[in-house]
Formats: structure tokens, sequence, C-alpha cells
DNA sequence: GAGTGTTAAGATACAACATATCATTTTCGA
DNA sequence: TCGAAAATGATATGTTGTATCTTAACACTC
């Protein structure tokens, strides 16, 4: 708990970072899942897996059926490289993979632009009102819809 | 904000008082809605539209459509009368219909079973959070994924 | 370097969740 | 009772997610 430092990675650094990452927990860093996180990363909201099947399909003139992107992402939220936004369904790539903690996602009505927040002491509490209720394995899901400040 | 009592209604009386509620907002108590109304109050836990709608269908011998059924379920979520569990993709009934405040789910991943937990200071934190980032039209969505005790 | 086991990815099919559009029925006031 | 408006139905289709089995890539041993 606490405050700590992040790098705020983009693009080749943070692909860099991502595959360091992945890698060490045992991880395969192949070309398909190199395509997939580029694809992820180069979207500015949330990304379905099927928007990012067709468009690493296309980008590899080689079809990724979606099953395969479900099976990729799923690794990338098991080890920090991505977040699944529940209330959209979709992906974010994480931005400083490597640093856990909960999210707390932002996301616009209107523009479908998502904000990520870290609030350790909003998570905690979170966590804390789950423990009390006797619950275990707990991963928090808070997210706030809305609409955004440009969209206003 | 602050405390606030609730009538923990059940059977008759909480459709009974979702009824009065839906009334209250120049809305009708048609078959179809208490039907379904009563269907949902039914499960033990979140039920996704289908449930509902397979469920009905066999009650009354007469089919229900799918679209009918979330129709229905959108306007029982905007007059309070039931939740939307974003991270099961389901839905709740309101125990206290007519008692508007933000709600906390806890899920559990074994049993499928929801708490419906309140925490006024908590949700406000979390409007807060938003506020500051310039949003509007807050809707939080604070849910925790786990186990429950009972499956530990 | 051929054989073997393991992990990754592809193909296919289908299940589950959600909405769009238009038709029909019901309700209710004039 | 007529006509407008609201509610529901029928149908189709779009979107999200999983299950199962097959094939390909890789890595290790002999």
């Amino acid at each position: 708990m606490g405050k700590h430092q992040h790098h705020e990675h983009q693009g080749e650094s943070l692909a860099d970072a991502a595959r360091a990452n992945l890698e060490k927990s045992g991880e395969k860093w192949t070309d398909t899942r190199a395509a997939i996180f580029e694809a992820l990363a180069g979207f500015s909201r949330p990304a379905s897996a099927y928007d990012i099947a067709e468009l690493v399909s296309t980008a590899r003139g080689k079809r990724v059926a979606p099953n395969s992107v479900y099976r990729i992402l799923d690794l990338f939220v098991a080890n920090n490289l991505a977040m699944r936004v529940e209330s959209a369904n979709a992906y974010l790539a994480n931005s400083h993979p490597g640093c856990e903690h909960d999210c707390i996602f932002l996301v616009c009505d209107t523009c479908g632009e998502a904000t990520h927040i870290d609030d350790e002491l909003l998570s905690q509490q979170v966590r804390k009102v789950a423990k009390n209720q006797g619950f275990s394995s707990i991963r928090p899901v808070i997210e706030v819809r809305g609409i955004c400040q440009k969209c206003t």
C-alpha cells in the first residue's frame, strides 16, 4: 500500500515492457501475442476481442480467430499486461505492465473513451467490505459510466 | 446522504411495493410486467433476460420473446425495481423498491449468488473521483467478484 | 537429425447476450 | 366506437464468449 512510481510506456517501449513482463512469468512472446498486444495498445478506447481479431487479421493478411484472441487476452489479463472493462465487454492495454493494483475505469457513454484511475484507498475499502462479508479471492470491479468532460 | 430505513419486502408484498412504485411514475403494471417481475424476484441469484424469458414462457404457457423481457427489465432498472449486475450480464430484483442508491454487488464465482450491499460513503467517494475528472451523468458500477463464505 | 512430448494457434461450431425493425394487440380518452 | 398511443409480439440479426478438436511450432532426448 502507499505511493509508488509509474513509468508510462508507449509504443515500442510499452511492447518491450509487456514482453519483459510476460517472459518473466515463463510465458513466451510469440508473433501472434505481439500482434495482439500491438493492436490492443493501438486502440485509444477499450477494444473488444472481435475488434482486435479484425484488425490483426487485416494487418497480417492472415486470419486470427476470435477464440485465439480471447485466449491471449486472458493470458494478458492474468499477467497484468491488459485489463478487462466489464461494463464495456472490452479490453485495455496496461500502460505500466508489471505494476499490479486494482483499477478504476471511467467510461464515457458517448465517445467510449475510458480513463484509468488508481485509488489505492478506495479499492482497499471495497476489498474490505467484501472481506467483511466472508469473501475470498477478491477481485474488485470498480467502474463508472457517465459523460466525460469533452462530450459534455 | 446518511442513514435511512429499509423495508425488506418479499413475495406478494414485494410485488405490491414494486407495482406501487412503477405506477407512481406513471407507468402501467401490466400482466407481462407482473409476470416478469415475479420471475425475477423468484430467482435467488442474478437472472439473465433469457432465463426470465424461459421461465415466464413456461409458467404462462405463452411465449415471451427476449426482446420484450429486455424492454421490461430496462423499464424496471430505470424505475429502481431492479438492478443490472454488469459483471454477470444479469439482473436482480430490488428488495426495497423506491429507495434509490448506488449498489455494491458481491458476486460469487462459484455459486453465482450475489450479495447486495449499500455503502453510501464508498459510493459517494467513487462519484467524487469521477466528478473530479469532469464526468457527469455518473452511474457507478461497483462490484466484487470472489468466492463467498459458503463456497470456501 | 528423427522421434516424441508439450505448448500455441487455427478451424469450426455453437451458446449466450443484446438490439433493430416492423406488425399486432391493447388501452384509453375523445 | 373510433382513433391515437402505448405495450407486446414476431422475426431477424448483431455481438460477445466458449467448447472441441486439429494442426503447427518448438524443444528435448536419443
